[in-house]
DNA sequence: ATTAGGG
DNA sequence: CCCTAAT
């Protein structure tokens, strides 16, 4: 699926494109990740490595592109408005000898590659500095050393950083390491210490982000399938000897760190880990324990929990919010961050790195416009509304916008009405007509609306927009309906209930009878212990008879004691 | 598709 | 009421 080098560039420099425009990628060229990353390595970007998003796209970094860049920024730095696109600038050309060479990887990706991250411009004083041009020469030259010329060249892959690799000591491989990984090592395993430094390298150019999702700052799920790809189309067999040759140098400690249990891990976690540099090496005890893919139901619990509360902040990556302030200007405020840049602080547009995507449901959603085929029948009992409502209209404290109209009434409401009748029972039909009066009046309000689509669109979205969606308070002949349909045909019966007595109810569902059920059932265990709590509620939510609770309880007993037993219990605890 | 159960 | 798992 993802092959090549070629096919990552060219989806980076497609989301250039769209990104930025034409201008930035014009100067595209195929590259080396391997460079790019030996170079991106010099110049710690911040104290964690942007976790790329696509292949980055390094190419050559050729002198006038070097110039041509170079210049562009000075002019850009120039221009605080400019600065918009400030983490295209952060970087600063080092001061080596690669400077003159055609051979320097470019930053041309690399610059875009920001963009798109857009990650803060962050020099730190812990990291590998501006100011350490020793460390950068050196690398510069193993990187740009003539004895590689392949190592800038198109096409280039691991092996070529191999032999990048080569020319170093294994001091130098150790500093590499570091600027690498933003670890020190012990290692003194040269091919050890080059394999990790490709492998990472490489890795860190190629796993993408497709599919993942950031949760407290770990990568979690979803890479799996592209980092095996990762993985075959460039290293596995780095990987797997970099295994080996760690196994073979027990003797320092460092080699093994973060990588005994590279395959056991999530890959995705394995990357961060190891090669982002920042990870707590500390916490590589926890590596040694096998970690087991979360079960589905877990990482669920945990998005929730971890979303609510990250909601706000994901917007805003921690590291960025220390230096996030408001400014205003122009009369509006705009949301800046602090960037370090050539030794000065300056401020430049906060631009989220997350992308914000478009509400999946339109705020209609909340109210029930979206549902033209909601309720397309106009119920017995809410027809019978619509009348009552019109005369309540005033005194009910109604949503302005909605035209009192009583309808045509449905033929079928005679007909259901009726059978209403003769399907109740006369004990609960009595009931039934007692109640039937408050219990209208309760329920106009909540299903009015819906006896109007035609209306419904003139609401106010505020207003409907309060309602829950596809709230529909159950009215006492909905109830008495139930219990009777429970009665007849049994508890957990359901659909046959739903089918056989509930067919004019468009909007309840099977689903919702069994919901109503259930509390009916708590309710009914619920008032046992003090008859004369009655049918009063706490709320004033509608009122259900003691008779009807009864007769619930008594289906229930019959059905189930082990569960009437619980209800029982849970009832009681709830209720004092 | 239906049901049970948790949220 | 919504969602999910289990059946």
């Amino acid at each position: 699926m993802f092959g090549t080098v070629e096919d990552y560039g060219e989806m980076f420099q497609d989301n250039v494109v769209q990104t930025r425009g034409a201008s930035l990628s014009s100067a595209n060229q195929i590259g080396d990740p391997v460079v790019y990353k030996l170079v991106r390595s010099f110049v710690p970007l911040g104290d964690k490595f942007p976790y790329p998003t696509r292949l980055l796209n390094p190419g050559l970094f050729q002198s006038e592109t070097v110039e041509a860049y170079t210049e562009n920024l000075n002019s850009r730095l120039e221009s605080k408005e400019e600065l918009m696109y400030g983490s295209q600038m952060f970087f600063t050309l080092p001061d080596t000898n690669c400077q003159n060479s055609n051979q320097l990887p470019g930053n041309e990706g690399l610059v875009q590659s920001e963009v798109l991250l857009q990650e803060p411009v962050r020099f730190p004083s812990n990291g590998c500095t501006m100011d350490q041009s020793m460390d950068v020469s050196q690398y510069s030259n193993a990187t740009c050393s003539p004895k590689v010329p392949s190592a800038s060249k198109p096409g280039f892959s691991r092996d070529t950083g191999d032999k990048c690799l080569d020319n170093l000591s294994i001091k130098s491989l150790q500093e590499t390491f570091r600027a690498t990984f933003g670890r020190e090592t012990t290692c003194k395993d040269k091919r050890w210490l080059k394999r990790r430094i490709t492998m990472g390298l490489i890795n860190s150019c190629v796993i993408p982000t497709t599919g993942l999702t950031v949760n407290d700052n770990k990568l979690i799920g979803g890479g799996q399938d592209n980092y095996n790809d990762t993985i075959d189309a460039y290293s596995k067999d780095t990987v797997d000897e970099g295994r080996a040759n760690c196994n073979d140098t027990p003797s320092s400690p460092d080699c093994r760190k973060g990588h005994s249990n590279d395959f056991q891990r999530s890959p995705v976690e394995s990357f961060v880990d190891q090669y982002s540099g920042n990870e707590d090496f500390e916490g590589e005890l926890r590596s040694a324990k096998r970690v087991r893919k979360p079960t589905r139901r877990f990482i669920e619990e945990i998005s929730k929990v971890d979303g609510k509360q990250q909601v706000n902040e994901s917007l805003i990556p921690l590291k960025d919010q220390r230096s996030i302030s408001a400014v205003s200007s122009g009369g509006r405020v705009v949301v800046t961050r602090m960037v370090s840049l050539a030794g000065s602080r300056i401020q430049v547009p906060y631009v989220s790195h997350v992308r914000r995507s478009r509400p999946r449901e339109n705020i209609m959603a909340l109210g029930e416009f979206h549902s033209s085929s909601w309720e397309v029948k106009t119920t017995p009992e809410e027809s019978d509304l619509t009348l009552r409502q019109y005369q309540l209209n005033n005194d009910v404290n109604r949503v302005s916008g909605v035209k009192s109209v009583a309808g045509p009434v449905p033929k079928e409401l005679a007909i259901n009405h009726q059978s209403d009748k003769d399907h109740s029972k006369p004990n609960l039909s009595d009931v039934n007509q007692d109640i039937m009066e408050p219990e209208h009046i309760d329920s106009s309000g909540n299903s009015s609306d819906d006896n109007h689509n035609t209306n419904r669109v003139d609401l106010p979205i505020m207003q409907s927009a309060i309602r829950r969606k596809h709230h529909r308070a159950w009215t006492l002949s909905e109830v008495i309906k139930l219990v009777e349909g429970v009665s007849r045909y049994g508890v957990g019966k359901w659909s046959e209930i739903k089918r056989l007595s509930f067919s004019s109810y468009a909007y309840r569902t099977s689903v919702d009878l069994k919901d109503k059920w259930r509390n009916l059932l708590r309710a009914s265990f619920a008032q046992t212990p003090s008859k004369r709590m009655g049918s009063l509620k706490k709320h004033g939510s509608m009122a259900i008879p003691s008779q009807v609770l009864l007769q619930v309880r008594e289906l229930a007993q019959k059905q189930s004691p082990a569960k009437k037993a619980r209800m029982v219990k849970n009832s009681r605890n709830g209720f004092l």
